[in-house]
DNA sequence: GATGAATGAGCATTCATTCAT
DNA sequence: GATGAATGAATGCTCATTCAT
């Protein structure tokens, strides 16, 4: 990471206390799980007081739907935008892959949330994070749409299934190294996976 | 349902009281998830007291693995006897893909509860259903290892790689179903699955 | 006391641990008033543990309400049985006054938590005393239109307000005494405030 | 109302942030309760900071003690003066209660509160409150003493019990005026409520 | 084995009060 | 004086687990 990058960080690091809560919250719900958790630990690890976390979230459900809301929004902005300077078909597929991996291969603590939580069936934070989620699958639907338009992957491809395929895989290739001891890299598996997913789309 | 069939689904049935209560596990964790079960919950499902519940399984995280241990163990058993009698590579992949969608097609429940509760990170739980999940992974590598060196799959292939395709692509399409309204067919999906899955994988 | 009436008392007293939790819920209720007592106080003077109360009553309010609910049940009963053998006017105002100070100047605890508690205003427990509180003073209503009917009190009385009158100057009556030290005797009022009633409301 | 009685409210009106949060503070805890209302509540209500609440009473039950204080206070003046011009006995009565819906019936926030409160049992409320209530209870004993006094009344009257109907009757009256839905008007109690306790009290 | 009442530790949440700005 | 974020003790309620019957 460059310095420039490194600025950009900087600015973009959780300024306010809510983010540094949140901050905690993945620590604490990465570790334990979110239902382990308590609200204390997560008030702990932020260093504040009980109360004060519900100054900036009123349950313990939004702790977790608002991680979900904030990360994957940046998620989006970041996909989206590499996407729209790469040609669609395996050079999207690539940089999507690249990317993914890049965003939850820097944050394990993240990646351990995200994957374990997101099939989260209680009603209260399902319904939180489902508009999260759709747009999450959005963008992979869109690199398969664009891909076929684009003539790249066949065009009989079921559009549904196929970003069923990329996304089934990204998520086990993540949860596995998340949960795993970490000493794999998970950049490591982006350009095999990138290769397989390419060939099942292909014509 | 002929006679035959009737007599074979008894035989398969659950026969002990304990079994009775895995299947109302089932059907109550399907419905709020483990976490927003209560074990009285399970109990009124099936029809005992709470404390009988106790005298069948140890604490209530047993529940969720005892399912685990006993659903998956038919599962292998099945897809075992499927690949023996199949030729490794492709056929193995779309029986194996086929049987896959046949035994969670017809227990939503069972599918819900094992696809949403299987990265549960609690210690008691992960440590409890580990080895019934690694068996569970261990098929797929079968079906990828055995095509490899029969020559039908790429050499190349990174084997971990390879079978987290599988198993993701697999899972991701079973919740989905599971977790949607079930107006789908979940078997739809298993032959153009297993295509994309196939290319991915050939030399 | 006579032993028949201790036999009587005994047969009358809490039998189920939902009385008794009730008879618990009196003393400290009475201490402390319903606001400044814990579910835990409670439990700990009815000897049980808190979670046991939960299992006799949904929620703390439910405590103040199920006691309204049983001890003004027992009210109406003894005044209605005692008005129906009296004649209607001096007589069975004099009646009805005794047996409010006999009924509520036996248990000084009960007389405390119904006069402080009964212009509760949350409304889960307002909505839940008024049924009781209707009939508790719809029995003064009878005394006031019988003894109309008779022609022993004013017709041109306004029953409402007359009901009012006594509801009222018992109502003061009886806080006052069971806030004092208590070294009065109730009963010492009934005869010159039933006069007082008589004579106010006497053609 | 005319300019006078005009400059005479504005005059009566509160002046200080101090009489503003009391306001409030009946507003609020008239419509929901001592309890169940929140500081925050009363600060929102009033338009200040929660803070400033403690830069003029110490503790929450200082607002409800404070409360009671001030308008009792107003209400003794205005009764005492009004009773000085009248002739002891039933004169004084019909005045006594005149003024006392007068009052209590130009605001209902306020007779709620009263009503609903007087006989909180929490020891620094009722601490609080209790000087307050005892001259409150002593204009009504100066109205049956100097009726009595006069011959007017029975000489054989107990104070004790002829102020407690009084206070009694008038409690009833006013609060059931306060918890109804308001339509009625409470003056028109006036005339019969005080034939009533004249009657009673005559020798 | 079956029962279900009893238990009490545990937790989310509230809110009176403080205090740095 | 005014603010309102921060505090953390307090409490209603839940629920896994036990055990006397």
């Amino acid at each position: 990471m460059d310095p420039e990058a490194k600025a950009t960080a900087a600015q973009a690091e959780p300024v306010g206390k809510g983010a540094a809560i949140l901050k905690a919250a993945v620590a604490v719900f990465s570790m334990h799980g979110y239902h382990a958790s308590t609200v204390a630990d997560v008030a702990k690890e932020a260093g504040v007081a009980t109360g004060t976390i519900y100054n900036y979230f009123e349950r313990k459900e939004d702790l977790l739907i608002e991680l979900f809301r904030r990360y994957l929004e940046r998620y989006l902005v970041l996909q989206n935008t590499g996407l729209d300077s790469e040609s669609p078909g395996e050079e999207q597929v690539r940089g999507f892959v690249h990317r993914h991996f890049e965003v939850f291969g820097e944050e394990r603590g993240v990646a351990r949330v995200f994957h374990v939580h997101w099939r989260e069936v209680q009603p209260l934070i399902r319904e939180g994070i489902l508009p999260s989620l759709r747009t999450f699958f959005g963008v992979m639907d869109r690199v398969v749409r664009e891909g076929i338009q684009a003539g790249e992957f066949d065009p009989e491809l079921n559009l549904r299934l196929a970003r069923q395929l990329i996304s089934g895989a990204l998520d086990e290739v993540v949860i596995s190294w998340a949960l795993s001891d970490g000493s794999r890299v998970l950049m490591d598996s982006a350009e095999p996976l990138s290769g397989m997913l390419c060939r099942a789309m292909r014509p």
